[in-house]
DNA sequence: TTTATGACTTTAA
DNA sequence: ATTAAAGCCATAA
């Protein structure tokens, strides 16, 4: 039988649930982890696509690999994603993330607590 | 089916 | 550091 592989857009929009409050994560990091490395581009099209219907999916918290706001564009009002991450203490400047390397969160994190 | 596009990433110059 | 091009996978037309 052929099992559907829509495994993958179920575990970027679980996987993207999961990223901490005042965290962000990018898009090669959560394809990485899902087992899938290059197909971060899928993971922007799982965003942009399923988790626009979503609202218990925090997408403002995935950004690409610069720090970068690249999905800014995407939401309802553009402004709307440095919105909400400032609300989580995440400051943005010029559509980076300042201090995004320690805000990063690797979503591998959480199976690898203990190293 | 073929072509074009995209919330990406990596490699090369 | 900056710019350009290739690789990647799925969708839309």
């Amino acid at each position: 039988m052929k099992l559907k592989d829509d495994h993958f857009f179920d575990s970027v929009l679980d996987l993207t649930k999961c990223i901490p409050y005042g965290r962000v994560t990018t898009y090669g990091a959560i394809a990485k982890a899902i087992g899938s490395p290059n197909s971060a581009r899928l993971v922007g099209w799982t965003l942009s696509n399923l988790a626009h219907d979503r609202m218990d999916i925090p997408a403002h918290r995935v950004i690409n690999r610069n720090g970068m706001l690249s999905g800014k564009a995407h939401f309802n009002p553009p402004e709307l994603m440095q919105e909400l991450l400032a609300r989580e203490g995440i400051l943005v400047v010029d559509d980076k993330v300042v201090n995004f390397k320690n805000l990063f969160w690797d979503p591998m994190d959480i199976g690898k607590l203990d190293g």
